[in-house]
DNA sequence: ATACTAAATTGTAATAATAACAAAAAAGAA
DNA sequence: TTCTTTTTTGTTATTATTACAATTTAGTAT
């Protein structure tokens, strides 16, 4: 059940926790790069003792390890991602939904830009998606 | 002095006031990606009528004219920077420094991604700058 | 120039995400 | 099992942003 996500932490030396094997767990399972709140907030129901202070604690030391990522995409608040291999947002700025997008880029993998040692590569798009243009249509037509 | 932002205000139908040609010269004359702190303590200054709310209200709708745009890059805060032709940027962990970065991109135009409405589009990377590694390299010959 | 109206500005108060901190609990090594 | 270090927990503090109502102002019509 979670020897997947012990050994993910144990290949990067980290403390096998309860709190970390859940959040681990529920963005493997939950690719809708959710935000704290809403890790916390599910993982609650299960495990009532935990606290949201260990959510955040839990996903900085993931990060540190580039085992998740954060998306600093919406504005107010990181959105969290198992770090995958690289790929491209897209935020709809109507529903908030984030979703993967899949493109070819050719900075993706740059490892210095301008002298600067880059660390991390994210890009995004906004807009629109098609899911809500259906529905902007839908309510045009009929009123 | 002000007759460029008079201009680019009229352009867009956008009433005439003193806080909108403030800002806007302030992102004009400062490409260093300010938060609205910066700008607001900055105009404050010579404009001790000068409200918080009234650079948020400013900032909003100059973006919504698409005169400036927005990078919910740091994570924490928004970075404000007139919406010159599109171009990425860089970020650093150590000094909060956010550069321009001039590269091809093949999807800095793109309306559309995979059905959905592109309305904006970002690119940045993360890291050290240069600046910061030539201190930490002197930091630690020196001891 | 004057009066009018809608829109913008201001200041305060509320909200929401995140960080700081100290005490209690637990992981992993001896 | 004991010990030490790290983690978790819960509370409190901080910070960016939004909501809101009252005042002021821009632009227009008179």
């Amino acid at each position: 059940m979670y020897e997947k996500y012990v050994k993910i932490l144990k290949d990067h030396t980290l403390k096998i926790t309860s709190p970390r094997l859940e959040v681990l767990k529920y963005l493997d399972e939950h690719h809708t790069h959710p935000n704290v709140e809403e890790i916390y907030s599910s993982l609650k129901k299960t495990h009532p003792s935990l606290s949201r202070t260990t959510v955040y604690n839990s996903l900085e030391i993931l990060k540190k390890n580039r085992i998740v990522q954060s998306l600093a995409i919406s504005g107010s608040e990181l959105r969290y991602d198992i770090d995958e291999r690289l790929h491209h947002h897209f935020i709809c700025n109507r529903c908030g939904a984030i979703l993967d997008i899949s493109i070819a880029c050719p900075n993706m993998d740059k490892t210095l830009q301008g002298g600067h040692r880059v660390e991390e590569v994210q890009g995004y798009f906004k807009g629109i998606c098609k899911k809500c243009q259906t529905k902007e249509k839908g309510r045009s037509n009929n009123g």
